[in-house]
DNA sequence: TAAAAATACTCCATAGGTATTTTAT
DNA sequence: ATAAAATACCTATGGAGTATTTTTA
């Protein structure tokens, strides 16, 4: 028996639906059946009645999911004290990012990190790949998160995932209700992207992606804000590019469609001998978020 | 984090040295070593201070000792809290085995059965495979182990073990002293062994593995105990062959020597309808128990 | 130098995935 | 007919193994 098996049961108490469970706890119904089997045959006890319309808790089941519960907070507990243990819940970290993997990565993972590390003080800095290598190498930011190319050198890295690249189409548009689409069939169109400046390596794979797909995109307007360049592509100024994850923005009247094409990568730079010993919890947070993200 | 990185964990901070706790926990150190180093990269805190001469707590170490205990004696108080809720420390269970698998399993599963099942009235009655055959059938018993050949007709089978062979010599024999042997080195040896009734294919399997050795062997004396064969061994009347889980019991003035033969199969069988819920626990215990055992 | 932990690699068991079947309403 | 769990099968991650290197008393 595992953790993993007081996670799952747990959660499948709460839901009382596996396939509802499965999502909640971000995998497919048919191994949670399983592990709720292996679970019930190493205990050597039903934990709950299945008729195909409704699961429901055992009585065993029901005095198992209050001490189980207990057992759980006793393991948080042990986790929060041993870091306050090692004062892991006091410090401060900066991060530095630029504005799509702000998007990306750090919406999901800063709300982890604020709860695992609810007393260290936590700064974004929203900056260029070239401003990074610089300040992780000064010090002056902890770790950073960019889109290649940057300048290595002196610094770990790892990818922390590729977002792929969606088109931004007015509600209007022929292709706007497409599942998916060739970058090549937005050849002949007016581009509407954001400013190089504002994100250059961004804007630069973006590019790239046309260039692979064999054009040059006509660009016509550009903007320093996601929110102006969506809004001119709403007004039907052009059609916009952008990281898939930008799909997460709900915008009325804008409709978005994976293309197909490589994604852009995005990587986490830090410094091995960072002194600030709450650097490498936020790695290791990081990284092993990653590894759920990626395999989704 | 697995609850299989907390008992590592605890193991560990008992024993302070890798090696040890590793042999505790029935596995190779090096895994230890990194599910250790897994556990602090995932808390962001150093538990142990190593230097290659002492392992010791650092003081989160021992903070994190003492929730964790706690939260693994919770663990277990949900376990024993769902059996007894599920009426499992109540009930009967009733188990045939043969001498040399009574040796060979049960000496090691019964114990861990009790801990778990306390309730339970454990009955062991000492049987040959036939007899076992009807009696699970009839219900006479719950779960049986046999060295086969036996009748499986409407029962379950699980292989559990497979038992080496081993050469019982007289202390002053010429061999006595070596690692191992072929059994053909025994041939013109004469022979002490149990009676054929008193467990009889057992009995023939040790045959078997003379014949396939080249030869039949000169059988001189026989015996009805374990004990008096081996003070006929001896007594210098001959050499004797057995399972080699009987070389866990120390015998003065007599050696055993590890034989080249097929090992003696030990299987479990029981009936898969049978409504003893106790069995369905015992079968799966023996069963996760033989796991470990065999890649040892 | 010897004893113990860490590293390098290899392997396989199994957690988790996809596709399909079964079952109850 | 449909929705949900179970089953069958497959893939690949990583836990655990063996062999070796590193470290320091």
């Amino acid at each position: 028996m595992e953790l993993r098996h007081l996670r799952y049961f747990v959660t499948l108490a709460e839901e009382l639906n596996f396939t509802r469970a499965a999502k909640r706890l971000n995998m497919a119904q048919p191994p949670l059946s399983q592990q709720i089997q292996q679970l019930e045959r190493e205990l050597g006890v039903q934990l709950f009645k299945r008729s195909n319309r409704r699961v429901e808790l055992t009585y065993a089941g029901q005095v198992f999911q209050v001490e189980v519960r207990s057992a759980m907070e006793q393991v948080e507990r042990a986790v929060r004290a041993v870091r306050r243990a090692d004062g892991r819940d006091c410090g401060h970290l900066t991060v530095g990012a630029g504005v799509m993997p702000i998007q990306s990565v750090l919406t999901r993972v800063v709300p982890l990190f604020r709860k695992e590390f609810p007393g260290v003080d936590f700064r974004l800095r929203e900056l260029v790949p070239q401003d990074q290598s610089h300040m992780l190498r000064d010090g002056s930011i902890d770790v950073g998160f960019v889109i290649p190319p940057f300048d290595q050198a002196e610094l770990s890295t790892e990818l922390v995932l590729t977002d792929g690249i969606v088109a931004w189409l007015p509600g209007s548009h022929e292709l706007a209700k497409k599942h998916s689409l060739e970058l090549k069939a937005l050849e002949n169109e007016r581009f509407v992207l954001p400013d190089r400046n504002w994100a250059p390596t961004y804007f630069d794979h973006l590019i790239m992606a046309c260039r692979e797909a064999g054009f040059s995109p006509n660009i016509v307007h550009t903007g320093n804000e996601f929110q102006t360049v969506i809004t001119l592509i709403g007004a039907g100024l052009g059609v916009g590019l952008a990281a898939a994850s930008t799909r997460t923005i709900p915008v009325e009247g804008v409709h978005s469609v994976p293309v197909h094409s490589a994604g852009i990568p995005v990587w986490m730079a830090w410094r091995a001998d960072n002194k600030n010993p709450v650097a490498a919890g936020f790695v290791e947070m990081v990284r092993s978020h990653a590894r759920k993200l990626s395999h989704t």
